[in-house]
RNA sequence: GUGACCGUAGUUCAAAGGUAGAGCCCCAGAUUGUGAUUCUGGUUGUUGCGGGUUCGAAUCCCGUCGGUCACCCCA
C-alpha cells in the first residue's frame, strides 16, 4: 500500500477513467460546435475577489482559496462564468454578436465529498454573449437536449426543468412584498421541497407571506405562463418540447441570474443535477465595472454525475461501451514466432505505424500462444505473424479466426484493406 | 464547516480480545508456431496512520487521515 493517496477530493484517471473522461469530452465539444459554438478556455486560477464579489454567497462558501508566495489571494476557479464575463468584456468589440463559446475544464470547489460530488470536477461550459431572450435560452436548452441525446439518454431519461426568476419578482410586486425580500423569499423556495414545512411556513409570514398563497401560485404556473410562451413556441419547433417541465421551484443559488432559469436532472437514479444554467443579463456590466453591458445566458454540465449515470442507462451503455474499446484496443498485434525474423518485423511495424495503422508487439522473446493471448488481451483485431515463412507472413483475424499468407513487401496494403471492411461479431472498435 | 457509519493483500471480502485467511487479478510452468477450459507453483499486508487499555488488540478507547451518507447546495 502506497504512503500518499491523492488529495482528498481529487480522483486519479487510469486508463479506463481517463477514456471516459475523453469520451465526455469530446462529446460534448462535437455537439456544442455544431451548434455553432467555439471553444475557447480561462486561466484555472484566478484572484479571489472576481469570484467573491460576483458569484454570491453558495460559492464563495466553498472556494478553493490560498495566498501565493507574493501574498496574492488566489482561488481555483469554482466555475468559469466570471472569467467568461472578464475575457468578453474585455475585448467585447473584437467579436460580432452574438457571441456564441464554449470550454471544456477542470473546476474546483471545496465541499464534503461524496458520490457524484468531489472537491475537482470536469465542466463543459456553453454560453451565448450579447443577445438577450428567449431565443437565446433556446438555444443553450436545445444544446443541453441535443448533448444529452447524443450521449445517448433518451426523453425517458432526464428532464429539462424550466424556471423563470422574473415570475417570482412578478409575485412578490402582486403581494406588495419590499424589493428587499427577494433574495431571501427565493432562497425559501429553493429549499420548499426539502425543507419542514413548518420552518418554511414560519420564515415566509416573517416576510408577510404564507406557505398556502405561494403553493396556490406554484400550482397555476404551469407551461402556459405567458414568461415561457416564446421559449415554448420555440423548443416546440424544434420538436424538443417534450424534454422540458415547468418546475417553479427552480431558482438556483447563483447570484448573478436574472430570468430564465434551467437544471437538467436524471428521472431515473434521483442523481444531483447533471446540468443548470440560466440568464445572467447583469453580470457583464457589474465584472467591467459598467464599461460593457452585455445580456448574456449560459448553463454548465460537469462530467461527475454524467458519468454515473450513462453507466447506469442502458441507452448509452453501448456508445460508452464502444468508446472505451476504442480508446484501449489496438488495429493488430504482431506476433514474432521466430527471433530471426525480428528484425523483419520492426521494419514492418514502423511501416504499419506509419500509415496509421495501430500495432503492438512483444519487447522479448515469447512464445507464440503467450503471444495470441496478449494480442487477444489488447483486443487486437489481426494477429500478424513473423516466422518461418518469411517473406511471407501470416495475417489472422482473431474475430473470426480465419488467416491468410501475403507477402511481407505489401503486408500495409493487405492490412489497410482488411481493417476497411467491417469488423464481424460483438468487437467493433 | 457540523453530525452518523465505515477503513484488513492490487481488488472483493473473511477472521467478533488468543499465531491474519480465501476468491479474483498478476507472474511462471504443464503447452518448443495459434487465442478457450483445466491443472500446478509463486509474489503481496507494521490490519489507513498515531497513541492508550490489556498478559495479549484487526477486534475495545482517544486522536488523526481517508471513504460513504446527511446538512448545505448543486456540476
Amino acid at each position: 500500500m502506497s504512503t500518499f493517496r491523492t488529495v482528498k477530493g481529487f480522483r486519479d484517471f487510469f486508463p479506463e477513467e481517463c477514456a471516459l473522461r475523453n469520451y465526455i469530452a469530446e462529446t460534448w465539444r462535437v455537439v456544442a460546435r455544431r451548434y455553432g459554438f467555439v471553444e475557447y478556455e480561462a486561466p484555472v486560477v484566478e484572484s479571489t475577489d472576481l469570484f467573491r464579489k460576483k458569484s454570491g454567497n453558495e460559492i464563495t462558501a466553498q472556494l478553493f482559496c490560498f495566498r501565493d508566495k507574493a501574498d496574492r489571494e488566489i482561488t481555483l476557479r469554482p466555475e468559469v462564468t466570471p472569467s467568461l464575463a472578464r475575457m468578453a468584456t474585455a475585448r467585447q468589440r473584437d467579436f460580432k454578436k452574438p457571441i456564441k463559446w464554449f470550454q471544456i475544464g477542470p473546476c474546483f470547489r471545496y465541499e464534503e465529498p461524496q458520490e457524484g460530488r468531489g472537491r475537482e470536477f470536469i465542466q463543459f461550459n456553453a454560453d451565448i454573449l450579447g443577445d438577450s431572450g428567449p431565443a437565446t435560452a433556446a438555444e443553450l436548452i436545445s444544446l443541453a437536449i441535443d448533448t444529452m441525446r447524443e450521449f445517448g439518454v433518451s426523453a425517458d431519461d432526464f428532464i429539462i426543468r424550466l424556471s423563470n426568476r422574473e415570475i417570482w419578482h412578478g409575485f412578490l410586486t402582486e403581494k406588495n412584498i419590499a424589493a428587499e425580500h427577494a433574495t431571501t423569499f427565493l432562497s425559501i423556495i429553493d429549499k420548499i421541497e426539502r425543507a419542514k414545512p413548518d420552518e418554511t411556513e414560519k420564515k415566509l409570514v416573517e416576510i408577510g407571506l404564507t406557505t398556502a398563497e405561494v403553493r396556490a401560485f406554484m400550482a397555476s404556473t404551469d407551461e402556459n405562463h405567458p414568461a415561457f410562451a416564446d421559449l415554448k413556441a420555440n423548443l416546440t419547433a424544434r420538436g424538443l418540447w417534450q424534454h422540458v417541465r415547468i418546475d417553479a421551484t427552480i431558482v438556483r443559488g447563483l447570484a448573478y441570474y436574472t430570468s430564465v432559469v434551467f437544471e437538467v436532472f436524471d428521472l431515473k437514479h434521483g442523481l444531483r443535477a447533471l446540468a443548470g444554467g440560466g440568464t445572467y443579463d447583469k453580470l457583464c456590466a457589474l465584472i467591467s465595472d459598467g464599461n460593457v453591458d452585455m445580456p448574456a445566458a449560459g448553463f454548465a454540465m460537469g462530467d461527475v454525475v454524467l458519468g454515473i449515470l450513462l453507466k447506469r442507462t442502458p441507452g448509452a451503455q453501448m456508445k460508452l461501451t464502444s468508446a472505451l474499446l476504442a480508446a484501449s484496443s489496438i488495429d493488430a498485434f504482431v506476433v514474432i514466432a521466430d527471433e530471426a525474423q525480428r528484425p523483419h518485423a520492426l521494419a514492418s511495424i514502423q511501416q504499419l505505424r506509419a500509415a496509421g495503422v495501430r500495432i503492438d508487439y512483444p519487447f522479448g522473446s515469447q512464445k507464440v500462444g503467450k503471444q495470441f493471448q496478449a494480442a487477444e488481451d489488447r483486443k487486437a483485431r489481426f494477429a500478424i505473424v513473423f516466422g518461418a515463412e518469411y517473406p511471407e507472413v501470416i495475417v489472422k483475424n482473431l474475430i473470426a479466426r480465419s488467416q491468410t499468407s501475403v507477402p511481407a513487401a505489401s503486408v500495409v496494403d493487405e492490412v489497410q484493406k482488411m481493417l476497411a471492411e467491417p469488423a464481424i461479431g460483438p468487437l467493433i472498435a
